[in-house]
DNA sequence: GTTAGCATGTAAGGAGTTACATGATTTT
DNA sequence: AAAATCATGTAACTCCTTACATGCTAAC
Protein backbone atom coordinates (compact mmCIF):
# COMPACT_ATOMS: atom_id res chain seq x y z
CA UNK A 1 0.00 0.00 0.00
CA UNK A 2 2.93 2.17 0.85
CA UNK A 3 5.08 1.44 -2.52
CA UNK A 4 2.33 -0.74 -4.63
CA UNK A 5 -0.94 1.68 -4.75
CA UNK A 6 0.99 5.09 -4.63
CA UNK A 7 1.47 5.68 -8.26
CA UNK A 8 -2.60 5.55 -9.30
CA UNK A 9 -3.87 8.81 -7.96
CA UNK A 10 -2.62 10.65 -11.70
CA UNK A 11 -5.82 11.79 -12.00
CA UNK A 12 -6.11 16.17 -12.03
CA UNK A 13 -7.25 18.06 -15.49
CA UNK A 14 -4.36 15.89 -17.33
CA UNK A 15 -7.36 13.17 -17.44
CA UNK A 16 -10.03 15.35 -18.68
CA UNK A 17 -8.02 16.90 -21.33
CA UNK A 18 -6.47 13.43 -22.66
CA UNK A 19 -10.00 12.22 -22.79
CA UNK A 20 -11.27 15.29 -24.20
CA UNK A 21 -9.07 15.15 -27.24
CA UNK A 22 -9.53 11.53 -28.21
CA UNK A 23 -13.00 11.77 -28.02
CA UNK A 24 -12.83 14.00 -31.10
CA UNK A 25 -10.53 11.72 -32.74
CA UNK A 26 -7.89 8.81 -32.12
CA UNK A 27 -4.08 10.08 -31.20
CA UNK A 28 -0.72 8.67 -30.36
CA UNK A 29 1.24 10.18 -27.04
CA UNK A 30 3.36 12.59 -28.94
CA UNK A 31 0.84 14.12 -31.29
CA UNK A 32 -1.47 14.41 -27.99
CA UNK A 33 0.75 16.04 -26.05
CA UNK A 34 1.38 18.74 -28.86
CA UNK A 35 -2.16 19.02 -29.46
CA UNK A 36 -2.64 19.75 -25.85
CA UNK A 37 -0.17 22.57 -25.58
CA UNK A 38 -1.17 24.02 -28.82
CA UNK A 39 -4.92 24.08 -27.29
CA UNK A 40 -4.18 25.42 -23.84
CA UNK A 41 -1.21 27.75 -25.59
CA UNK A 42 -0.80 30.47 -22.71
CA UNK A 43 -2.19 28.92 -20.14
CA UNK A 44 -0.44 25.74 -19.65
CA UNK A 45 2.09 22.81 -20.60
CA UNK A 46 2.35 19.09 -20.01
CA UNK A 47 5.62 17.28 -20.48
CA UNK A 48 5.71 14.19 -21.46
CA UNK A 49 6.93 12.88 -18.25
CA UNK A 50 3.33 13.60 -17.12
CA UNK A 51 1.36 12.43 -20.17
CA UNK A 52 2.92 9.04 -20.65
CA UNK A 53 2.24 7.98 -17.10
CA UNK A 54 -1.49 9.42 -17.46
CA UNK A 55 -1.92 7.23 -20.27
CA UNK A 56 -0.26 4.24 -18.88
CA UNK A 57 -3.17 4.28 -15.97
CA UNK A 58 -6.33 5.13 -18.14
CA UNK A 59 -5.24 1.98 -20.19
CA UNK A 60 -5.07 -0.04 -16.81
CA UNK A 61 -8.45 1.89 -15.56
CA UNK A 62 -10.13 0.74 -19.28
CA UNK A 63 -11.06 4.12 -20.28
CA UNK A 64 -8.61 4.04 -23.32
CA UNK A 65 -7.55 1.34 -25.97
CA UNK A 66 -4.72 1.01 -27.26
CA UNK A 67 -3.60 -0.36 -31.11
CA UNK A 68 -0.16 -0.47 -31.86
CA UNK A 69 -0.72 0.89 -35.43
CA UNK A 70 2.02 1.51 -37.47
CA UNK A 71 1.23 4.31 -39.50
CA UNK A 72 4.88 5.00 -41.44
CA UNK A 73 6.60 2.38 -39.73
CA UNK A 74 7.42 4.56 -36.93
CA UNK A 75 6.49 2.53 -34.08
CA UNK A 76 3.54 4.60 -32.23
CA UNK A 77 0.76 3.56 -29.77
CA UNK A 78 -2.06 5.42 -30.83
CA UNK A 79 -5.27 5.46 -28.23
CA UNK A 80 -8.87 5.88 -28.57
CA UNK A 81 -11.48 6.28 -26.29
CA UNK A 82 -13.59 3.13 -24.98
CA UNK A 83 -17.38 3.05 -23.55
CA UNK A 84 -16.19 3.38 -20.57
CA UNK A 85 -14.11 6.26 -21.17
CA UNK A 86 -16.32 8.15 -23.21
CA UNK A 87 -18.68 7.97 -20.00
CA UNK A 88 -16.48 8.81 -17.46
CA UNK A 89 -15.78 11.98 -20.12
CA UNK A 90 -19.59 13.02 -19.88
CA UNK A 91 -19.29 12.53 -15.87
CA UNK A 92 -16.09 15.30 -15.53
CA UNK A 93 -18.09 17.31 -18.37
CA UNK A 94 -21.06 17.79 -15.82
CA UNK A 95 -19.24 18.81 -12.92
CA UNK A 96 -19.32 21.98 -12.22
CA UNK A 97 -17.62 22.10 -9.23
CA UNK A 98 -15.10 24.32 -7.26
CA UNK A 99 -12.35 22.62 -8.86
CA UNK A 100 -13.29 23.72 -12.02
CA UNK A 101 -13.06 27.66 -12.06
CA UNK A 102 -9.51 26.88 -10.18
CA UNK A 103 -6.71 28.59 -12.35
CA UNK A 104 -5.17 25.59 -13.54
CA UNK A 105 -8.26 23.64 -14.15
CA UNK A 106 -10.42 26.38 -15.69
CA UNK A 107 -8.57 26.37 -19.30
CA UNK A 108 -9.03 22.90 -20.00
CA UNK A 109 -12.88 23.16 -18.93
CA UNK A 110 -13.01 26.10 -21.13
CA UNK A 111 -11.07 24.20 -24.00
CA UNK A 112 -14.35 21.42 -24.29
CA UNK A 113 -17.05 23.81 -23.74
CA UNK A 114 -18.14 22.55 -27.16
CA UNK A 115 -19.12 19.09 -25.79
CA UNK A 116 -20.47 20.94 -22.28
CA UNK A 117 -23.65 21.35 -21.56
CA UNK A 118 -24.71 24.87 -21.93
CA UNK A 119 -26.44 24.91 -17.80
CA UNK A 120 -23.17 23.00 -16.94
CA UNK A 121 -21.03 25.86 -19.18
CA UNK A 122 -22.68 29.04 -17.30
CA UNK A 123 -22.03 27.80 -13.74
CA UNK A 124 -18.49 27.20 -14.49
CA UNK A 125 -18.08 30.34 -16.34
CA UNK A 126 -20.26 32.30 -12.99
CA UNK A 127 -18.05 30.10 -10.61
CA UNK A 128 -14.87 31.40 -11.91
CA UNK A 129 -16.01 34.92 -12.22
CA UNK A 130 -16.96 35.14 -8.46
CA UNK A 131 -13.87 32.93 -7.68
CA UNK A 132 -12.05 36.05 -9.28
CA UNK A 133 -14.60 38.82 -7.61
CA UNK A 134 -13.74 37.63 -4.30
CA UNK A 135 -10.17 37.88 -4.88
CA UNK A 136 -10.11 40.95 -6.23
CA UNK A 137 -11.77 42.62 -2.99
CA UNK A 138 -9.64 40.63 -0.40
CA UNK A 139 -6.85 42.14 -1.62
CA UNK A 140 -8.34 45.28 -2.77
CA UNK A 141 -9.13 45.44 1.16
CA UNK A 142 -6.25 44.19 2.88
CA UNK A 143 -4.12 46.68 0.23
CA UNK A 144 -5.99 49.57 1.62
CA UNK A 145 -5.11 48.42 5.09
CA UNK A 146 -1.25 47.97 4.56
CA UNK A 147 -1.61 50.87 2.21
CA UNK A 148 1.25 53.04 3.62
CA UNK A 149 5.11 51.76 3.17
CA UNK A 150 4.38 50.03 -0.35
CA UNK A 151 7.31 50.47 -2.75
CA UNK A 152 6.57 51.90 -6.10
CA UNK A 153 7.45 48.48 -7.71
CA UNK A 154 5.12 46.91 -5.18
CA UNK A 155 2.41 48.95 -5.85
CA UNK A 156 3.10 48.64 -10.09
CA UNK A 157 2.91 44.73 -9.37
CA UNK A 158 -0.69 45.14 -7.38
CA UNK A 159 -1.54 47.32 -10.08
CA UNK A 160 -1.05 45.15 -12.78
CA UNK A 161 -2.35 41.87 -11.17
CA UNK A 162 -5.74 44.20 -10.43
CA UNK A 163 -5.78 44.89 -13.95
CA UNK A 164 -5.45 41.54 -15.12
CA UNK A 165 -7.77 40.09 -12.59
CA UNK A 166 -10.50 42.61 -13.60
CA UNK A 167 -10.03 42.07 -17.24
CA UNK A 168 -10.47 38.77 -17.12
CA UNK A 169 -13.49 39.67 -15.07
CA UNK A 170 -15.30 41.56 -17.61
CA UNK A 171 -14.01 38.86 -20.21
CA UNK A 172 -16.21 36.24 -18.30
CA UNK A 173 -19.52 38.77 -17.92
CA UNK A 174 -19.62 39.08 -21.50
CA UNK A 175 -19.00 35.19 -22.17
CA UNK A 176 -21.43 34.79 -20.04
CA UNK A 177 -24.30 37.37 -21.53
CA UNK A 178 -23.69 35.76 -24.61
CA UNK A 179 -24.65 32.37 -23.34
CA UNK A 180 -28.06 33.64 -21.55
CA UNK A 181 -28.61 35.13 -24.75
CA UNK A 182 -28.10 31.84 -26.55
CA UNK A 183 -29.59 29.96 -24.02
CA UNK A 184 -33.26 31.73 -24.45
CA UNK A 185 -33.35 30.85 -28.07
CA UNK A 186 -31.94 27.79 -29.11
CA UNK A 187 -29.99 25.86 -27.02
CA UNK A 188 -27.30 24.96 -28.13
CA UNK A 189 -24.15 27.06 -30.23
CA UNK A 190 -23.37 30.07 -28.39
CA UNK A 191 -19.81 31.98 -28.61
CA UNK A 192 -19.08 32.27 -32.69
CA UNK A 193 -17.97 35.83 -32.76
CA UNK A 194 -16.48 37.07 -35.79
CA UNK A 195 -14.04 39.07 -34.26
CA UNK A 196 -12.01 36.09 -33.46
CA UNK A 197 -10.38 35.69 -37.05
CA UNK A 198 -8.89 38.73 -36.98
CA UNK A 199 -6.10 38.23 -34.77
CA UNK A 200 -3.91 36.11 -36.39
CA UNK B 1 20.15 10.04 2.27
CA UNK B 2 16.81 8.89 1.53
CA UNK B 3 14.60 9.65 4.34
CA UNK B 4 16.85 12.29 6.17
CA UNK B 5 18.27 14.69 4.15
CA UNK B 6 15.44 14.74 1.50
CA UNK B 7 13.58 17.94 4.03
CA UNK B 8 16.48 20.08 3.32
CA UNK B 9 15.24 21.90 -0.51
CA UNK B 10 12.40 24.05 0.60
CA UNK B 11 14.16 26.86 -1.61
CA UNK B 12 11.97 28.06 -4.32
CA UNK B 13 10.61 31.74 -4.53
CA UNK B 14 9.59 31.45 -1.09
CA UNK B 15 13.05 31.66 0.31
CA UNK B 16 13.60 35.23 -1.54
CA UNK B 17 10.42 36.25 -0.62
CA UNK B 18 10.60 35.70 3.66
CA UNK B 19 14.27 37.18 3.02
CA UNK B 20 13.16 39.82 1.55
CA UNK B 21 10.12 40.78 3.76
CA UNK B 22 12.40 40.11 7.04
CA UNK B 23 14.64 42.49 5.51
CA UNK B 24 12.31 45.38 5.65
CA UNK B 25 11.12 44.59 9.13
CA UNK B 26 11.75 41.86 11.70
CA UNK B 27 8.11 39.90 11.57
CA UNK B 28 6.47 36.15 13.09
CA UNK B 29 5.28 33.75 10.98
CA UNK B 30 1.78 35.20 11.20
CA UNK B 31 2.01 38.34 9.66
CA UNK B 32 4.61 37.18 7.00
CA UNK B 33 2.22 35.38 5.22
CA UNK B 34 -0.40 37.60 5.09
CA UNK B 35 2.03 40.41 3.75
CA UNK B 36 3.51 37.91 1.21
CA UNK B 37 -0.08 37.21 0.25
CA UNK B 38 -1.20 40.91 0.17
CA UNK B 39 2.01 41.44 -2.11
CA UNK B 40 1.38 39.04 -4.42
CA UNK B 41 -1.61 39.54 -4.34
CA UNK B 42 -3.46 38.26 -8.13
CA UNK B 43 -0.20 35.86 -8.55
CA UNK B 44 0.67 33.84 -6.04
CA UNK B 45 -0.65 32.60 -2.84
CA UNK B 46 1.18 30.11 0.06
CA UNK B 47 0.23 28.49 2.41
CA UNK B 48 1.30 27.71 6.62
CA UNK B 49 2.40 24.09 5.55
CA UNK B 50 5.25 26.03 3.38
CA UNK B 51 5.85 28.86 5.21
CA UNK B 52 6.51 27.38 8.56
CA UNK B 53 9.17 24.28 6.99
CA UNK B 54 10.98 27.33 5.23
CA UNK B 55 11.27 29.36 8.52
CA UNK B 56 12.29 26.21 10.24
CA UNK B 57 15.10 25.31 7.87
CA UNK B 58 16.09 29.09 7.34
CA UNK B 59 17.17 29.21 10.82
CA UNK B 60 19.05 26.00 10.52
CA UNK B 61 20.83 27.45 8.03
CA UNK B 62 21.36 30.40 9.83
CA UNK B 63 19.85 33.00 7.63
CA UNK B 64 17.00 34.06 10.29
CA UNK B 65 16.62 34.10 13.98
CA UNK B 66 14.21 33.58 16.27
CA UNK B 67 13.31 35.92 19.10
CA UNK B 68 10.50 34.70 21.21
CA UNK B 69 9.08 38.03 21.88
CA UNK B 70 5.46 38.16 23.69
CA UNK B 71 3.95 41.47 22.49
CA UNK B 72 0.46 41.24 23.96
CA UNK B 73 1.46 37.38 25.43
CA UNK B 74 0.13 35.93 22.59
CA UNK B 75 3.18 33.99 21.88
CA UNK B 76 4.57 34.59 18.74
CA UNK B 77 8.16 34.11 17.05
CA UNK B 78 9.57 37.11 15.77
CA UNK B 79 12.05 35.82 13.30
CA UNK B 80 14.80 38.61 11.65
CA UNK B 81 17.26 38.55 9.00
CA UNK B 82 21.09 37.35 10.06
CA UNK B 83 24.49 39.07 8.77
CA UNK B 84 24.10 35.42 6.80
CA UNK B 85 20.74 35.94 5.50
CA UNK B 86 20.99 39.42 4.06
CA UNK B 87 23.84 38.39 2.26
CA UNK B 88 21.98 35.36 0.79
CA UNK B 89 19.23 37.98 0.11
CA UNK B 90 21.87 40.06 -2.06
CA UNK B 91 22.80 37.31 -3.73
CA UNK B 92 19.55 35.89 -4.53
CA UNK B 93 18.65 39.37 -5.88
CA UNK B 94 21.68 39.79 -8.04
CA UNK B 95 20.30 36.04 -10.15
CA UNK B 96 18.95 37.43 -13.08
CA UNK B 97 18.19 34.06 -14.51
CA UNK B 98 15.71 32.36 -16.92
CA UNK B 99 14.09 31.04 -13.29
CA UNK B 100 13.66 35.01 -12.36
CA UNK B 101 11.69 35.28 -15.25
CA UNK B 102 9.19 31.93 -15.07
CA UNK B 103 5.61 32.66 -14.46
CA UNK B 104 5.77 31.67 -10.60
CA UNK B 105 9.28 33.55 -9.95
CA UNK B 106 8.97 36.88 -11.84
CA UNK B 107 6.28 38.33 -9.60
CA UNK B 108 8.54 38.09 -6.64
CA UNK B 109 11.28 38.91 -7.87
CA UNK B 110 9.60 42.28 -9.45
CA UNK B 111 8.24 43.00 -5.78
CA UNK B 112 11.32 43.56 -4.55
CA UNK B 113 12.85 45.30 -7.48
CA UNK B 114 13.57 48.56 -4.73
CA UNK B 115 16.38 46.43 -3.46
CA UNK B 116 17.53 45.15 -6.41
CA UNK B 117 20.39 46.74 -8.51
CA UNK B 118 19.42 48.63 -11.40
CA UNK B 119 20.77 46.44 -13.96
CA UNK B 120 19.49 42.98 -12.80
CA UNK B 121 16.01 44.81 -13.01
CA UNK B 122 16.55 45.67 -16.47
CA UNK B 123 18.01 42.20 -17.31
CA UNK B 124 15.30 40.54 -15.41
CA UNK B 125 12.64 42.74 -17.53
CA UNK B 126 13.80 42.12 -20.55
CA UNK B 127 14.33 37.72 -19.64
CA UNK B 128 10.86 38.09 -18.80
CA UNK B 129 9.38 39.68 -22.06
CA UNK B 130 11.38 37.48 -24.24
CA UNK B 131 10.32 34.57 -22.86
CA UNK B 132 6.80 35.97 -23.17
CA UNK B 133 7.63 36.70 -26.79
CA UNK B 134 8.79 33.23 -27.75
CA UNK B 135 5.54 31.68 -26.41
CA UNK B 136 3.88 34.35 -28.37
CA UNK B 137 5.12 33.01 -31.75
CA UNK B 138 5.27 29.65 -30.44
CA UNK B 139 2.02 29.40 -29.92
CA UNK B 140 0.84 31.66 -33.12
CA UNK B 141 2.92 29.68 -35.81
CA UNK B 142 1.38 26.13 -34.09
CA UNK B 143 -2.16 27.83 -34.28
CA UNK B 144 -2.00 28.53 -37.87
CA UNK B 145 -0.82 25.24 -39.01
CA UNK B 146 -3.35 23.38 -36.96
CA UNK B 147 -5.80 26.03 -37.66
CA UNK B 148 -8.41 24.26 -39.30
CA UNK B 149 -11.14 22.08 -37.53
CA UNK B 150 -10.79 24.11 -34.03
CA UNK B 151 -14.30 24.74 -32.22
CA UNK B 152 -15.47 28.55 -31.60
CA UNK B 153 -14.40 27.84 -27.62
CA UNK B 154 -10.93 26.79 -27.90
CA UNK B 155 -10.58 29.68 -30.63
CA UNK B 156 -11.77 32.10 -28.08
CA UNK B 157 -9.39 30.70 -25.60
CA UNK B 158 -6.48 31.30 -27.50
CA UNK B 159 -7.54 34.20 -28.51
CA UNK B 160 -7.97 35.26 -24.88
CA UNK B 161 -4.65 33.79 -23.52
CA UNK B 162 -2.90 35.31 -26.70
CA UNK B 163 -4.53 39.17 -25.87
CA UNK B 164 -2.99 38.54 -22.28
CA UNK B 165 0.23 37.60 -22.95
CA UNK B 166 0.40 40.38 -25.59
CA UNK B 167 -1.12 42.99 -23.01
CA UNK B 168 1.85 42.04 -20.25
CA UNK B 169 4.71 42.24 -22.98
CA UNK B 170 2.76 45.95 -23.78
CA UNK B 171 3.64 46.51 -19.66
CA UNK B 172 7.11 45.06 -19.80
CA UNK B 173 8.25 47.82 -22.26
CA UNK B 174 6.86 50.39 -21.01
CA UNK B 175 8.59 49.20 -17.85
CA UNK B 176 11.88 48.89 -19.60
CA UNK B 177 11.44 52.25 -21.12
CA UNK B 178 10.78 54.12 -17.82
CA UNK B 179 14.16 51.51 -16.42
CA UNK B 180 16.18 53.10 -19.50
CA UNK B 181 15.43 56.59 -18.77
CA UNK B 182 15.91 56.54 -15.52
CA UNK B 183 19.17 54.77 -15.34
CA UNK B 184 20.68 57.36 -17.97
CA UNK B 185 20.18 60.01 -15.63
CA UNK B 186 20.28 58.91 -12.27
CA UNK B 187 21.57 55.51 -11.26
CA UNK B 188 19.11 55.28 -8.54
CA UNK B 189 15.13 55.43 -8.24
CA UNK B 190 12.13 54.26 -11.63
CA UNK B 191 8.67 53.67 -11.21
CA UNK B 192 6.91 56.02 -9.83
CA UNK B 193 4.07 56.71 -12.00
CA UNK B 194 1.45 58.97 -10.67
CA UNK B 195 -1.32 56.94 -11.81
CA UNK B 196 -0.49 54.40 -9.55
CA UNK B 197 -2.48 56.27 -6.61
CA UNK B 198 -5.66 57.04 -8.88
CA UNK B 199 -6.66 52.58 -8.72
CA UNK B 200 -7.71 52.20 -5.18
C1' DG C 1 -19.60 31.41 26.84
C1' DT C 2 -18.98 30.68 22.24
C1' DT C 3 -17.55 32.06 17.81
C1' DA C 4 -13.92 34.20 15.15
C1' DG C 5 -9.36 35.19 14.50
C1' DC C 6 -4.46 34.78 16.03
C1' DA C 7 -0.53 31.73 16.19
C1' DT C 8 2.39 27.54 15.36
C1' DG C 9 3.29 23.47 13.64
C1' DT C 10 3.44 18.37 11.16
C1' DA C 11 2.44 14.17 8.17
C1' DA C 12 0.82 12.62 4.08
C1' DG C 13 0.27 13.17 -0.37
C1' DG C 14 -0.93 15.42 -4.95
C1' DA C 15 0.48 17.06 -9.36
C1' DG C 16 3.65 17.73 -11.90
C1' DT C 17 8.80 18.53 -13.88
C1' DT C 18 13.67 17.34 -15.02
C1' DA C 19 16.86 14.51 -16.51
C1' DC C 20 17.81 10.47 -18.25
C1' DA C 21 17.67 6.30 -21.39
C1' DT C 22 16.59 4.52 -25.89
C1' DG C 23 15.88 4.09 -30.56
C1' DA C 24 13.70 4.95 -35.27
C1' DT C 25 13.29 8.18 -39.27
C1' DT C 26 13.63 12.31 -41.82
C1' DT C 27 16.04 16.24 -43.36
C1' DT C 28 20.17 18.69 -44.52
C1' DA D 1 26.74 10.90 -41.91
C1' DA D 2 25.14 14.41 -38.75
C1' DA D 3 21.44 16.88 -36.94
C1' DA D 4 16.77 17.41 -36.07
C1' DT D 5 12.53 15.64 -34.84
C1' DC D 6 9.55 11.78 -33.96
C1' DA D 7 8.36 8.56 -30.42
C1' DT D 8 8.08 6.21 -25.85
C1' DG D 9 9.09 5.68 -21.38
C1' DT D 10 10.95 5.83 -16.08
C1' DA D 11 13.05 7.33 -11.51
C1' DA D 12 13.97 10.80 -8.68
C1' DC D 13 12.76 14.81 -7.06
C1' DT D 14 10.44 19.58 -6.23
C1' DC D 15 7.38 22.39 -4.38
C1' DC D 16 3.45 23.09 -2.47
C1' DT D 17 -1.35 21.95 -0.42
C1' DT D 18 -4.70 19.67 2.60
C1' DA D 19 -6.00 18.15 6.64
C1' DC D 20 -5.02 17.64 11.06
C1' DA D 21 -3.53 18.84 15.96
C1' DT D 22 -3.13 22.39 19.45
C1' DG D 23 -3.94 26.29 22.22
C1' DC D 24 -4.45 31.16 23.18
C1' DT D 25 -7.24 35.65 23.06
C1' DA D 26 -10.58 39.15 21.54
C1' DA D 27 -15.15 40.29 20.58
C1' DC D 28 -20.02 39.70 20.59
Amino acid sequence: MTQAAKRSGRSGVLELAVLGLLHESPMHGYELRKRLNTMLGAFRAFSYGSLYPCLKEMLATGHVSADGEPSGTRSRIVYKLTAEGKEHLQTLLAEAGPSSWEDENFGVHFAFFSQTDADVRLRILEGRRSRLEERLDHVKTSVSRTRERVDSYTLELQRHGLESVEREVRWLTELIETERRVDQNTGKPAVSRETTKEHF
